[in-house]
DNA sequence: TTGTAAGCGTTATCAG
DNA sequence: CTGATAACGCTTACAA
């Protein structure tokens, strides 16, 4: 616990000289910076964060504020986020499972003067309230929410077109009656998807049948009940479009052990094509989303935005998707099971 | 940007009794305390993190670094210590992708002044010597490191024992020639996993051919690429324990592709039961692991360090394991995939 | 019960 | 190029 002052003492100098040479290190003697820097690192001296703080009034801390999250795109998310924040120098204060719009409103204040900024994620479709309680002006990235009243950067992923495209896809390889397992209610990225599937159906002149649009949460069980479920109403698409992996591979699973065979008398696709995607049986054809992009562009934005005076302009980004096709929904070309991975796909 | 200053002159009192109603709130009169807590509401005031900090030498924030993590572990990691910290009022602070024991320093001073303590996960076998860089005395807890000189607690899970019984289940089951896919070189659960293989190996009697130990990295890709090496080798095992369930599941696929029946010409099991694991074709057998748990124990113990004294009394825990019986390993009453799902048990 | 004032470890503004 | 010294926003004896 050696200060700057014990530095300055051992070394022979003041305060402002050792502050000096940790900072905009012009101006001070070779000689001079040589002696202080030795005797610090021989004291083991290092800067105290929150003394830098007070007086600089920056953190070099980004904020994120997530819901509950499971799985790849929680671990992806982050991963983006985490290396750009530290390659420019920022930490990450991480806070999870906020989804409840009134419990936003004490995690931010409990930030204060902890952060520079914030990436907000609040995919519940009624928190576009949530930017409300910022305090103006402050920095923030909202991340796949639905449009917001708040005056806030925000970034999301094209959900819409993705399982349009899905949809169209599906119909192209002659499907007619093609059900959508959905994501959690509430979720923007669940509606929009949903959105994407309905627009796709009308476009394509199809009949769009309530009975075919069955509910969810994203997790596989969710996926694989709805199967079950589709199976017992005797209710049987020619085509299944899951609004994520997780629920397709569960789907995969139900429709297996009914004795159905994918593709041959079911399709089946998903959406965000996680790395398990090209290892299930058969191979899942699904929607590319690259998860850790979005918390990189999210996280270089906020940043960028740190520097800029107040009255920034907004920015509001939708990363593209990419159709993944593979064996479950049957197209002629789908990829080969044993593609070799190559890890800048994924 | 309002202080506690401001706060106090609108409010009519001096900061020490705005500072006594945020803190040890005794010796307030009531009418005085509404007044303030008013006042600082109708301001949107909040107490300015780093200051606090500065003067009681707590910031309320625990670090976390941990290596590059994939997928699941990462995310259950993270859950477990994030919602035990926050359960306990504290932040966290994430630093990921410090595998290096050379980054580890910079990392370790640059969070000086803004943890009160560390969650240090150093999964590389040399990393020995990371507890040496840090500051004697400053709390900290090693995850599943290899055993350490430093005065560190430390917590693990039972990857001896975990591959040492799901080994023995597979003799259990018949087979005599047991391949394994090992782990990242240089990591110790890696290792560990390996040696519970070769322990039970030689207590069931059984010869140990370094032919069927496979190199593997713990990716879907690595697990893939190892199979098929088995079968180019003409090495046919009659099982297959891949160290963990990511690798299992790319072995899976490279048998399907093969023409393999799995579990009736080669049984295949893994390790840590991701959610997945029940929803692959066939269902895999695993060895599970409380991930979360393991972050929470970890988590719970360092906060609890943080209360006591120097010199304390060092904790290692060694988080146990379950065996996990599904159909890739041929075992007769090997669960139905369609068991339904149990949040707690995953 | 409340106010005054001395720091906490740094940076930044002035003089020298 | 270097040194005093006044902040930064807050907590906490010590007084009142």
């Amino acid at each position: 616990v050696v200060t700057i002052k014990e530095v300055a003492r051992r070394a022979g100098v003041s305060v402002a000289t050792v502050s000096r040479v940790y900072n905009h290190s012009h101006r001070v003697r070779e000689e001079t910076r040589v002696r202080v820097r030795h005797t610090a690192q021989r004291l083991g001296y290092s800067p105290h964060g929150a003394a830098r703080s007070l007086v600089t009034n920056r953190t070099h801390t980004i904020g994120v504020l997530l819901p509950d999250l499971y799985g790849e795109f929680f671990s992806e998310l982050i991963r983006g986020i985490d290396q750009t924040a530290q390659a420019r120098g920022y930490h990450v204060l991480l806070s999870s499972a906020r989804s409840q719009v009134e419990s936003l409103e004490p995690a931010l204040r409990s930030m204060r003067g902890r952060v520079d900024g914030l990436i907000l994620m609040t995919p519940d479709l009624d928190a576009a309230a949530a930017g409300r309680s910022l305090p103006a002006g402050f920095p923030v990235v909202l991340l796949n929410g639905p449009p917001s009243d708040a005056a806030c950067d925000s970034f999301g992923i094209a959900n819409f077109d993705g399982a349009r495209s899905m949809v169209r896809h599906l119909a192209s390889l002659g499907h007619r009656r093609i059900a959508i397992i959905c994501g959690a209610e509430q979720n923007f990225d669940a509606a929009e998807r949903l959105r994407g599937y309905r627009t796709a159906l009308v476009e394509l002149g199809l009949d769009r049948d309530p009975g075919l649009e069955l509910p969810g949460d994203f997790s596989e069980a969710a996926g694989h009940a709805a199967a079950r479920r589709m199976l017992e109403r005797d209710l049987r698409p020619s085509a299944v479009f899951a609004a994520n992996d997780g629920m397709a591979i569960g789907a995969l699973s139900a429709f297996r052990d009914a004795g159905l065979r994918v593709p041959d008398d079911i399709a089946v696709a998903g959406f965000d094509d996680i790395p398990m995607a090209r290892y299930v049986e058969p191979a899942l054809s699904s929607v590319r989303v690259d998860i850790s992009e979005l918390g990189k562009n999210a996280t270089d934005r906020l940043l960028d935005a740190l520097g800029e005076p107040a009255p920034r302009t907004l920015q509001h980004q939708t990363l593209p998707t990419t159709l993944v096709v593979r064996r479950s929904c049957g197209a002629p070309g789908g990829a080969a099971r044993s593609t070799p991975f190559n890890p800048s796909e994924g």
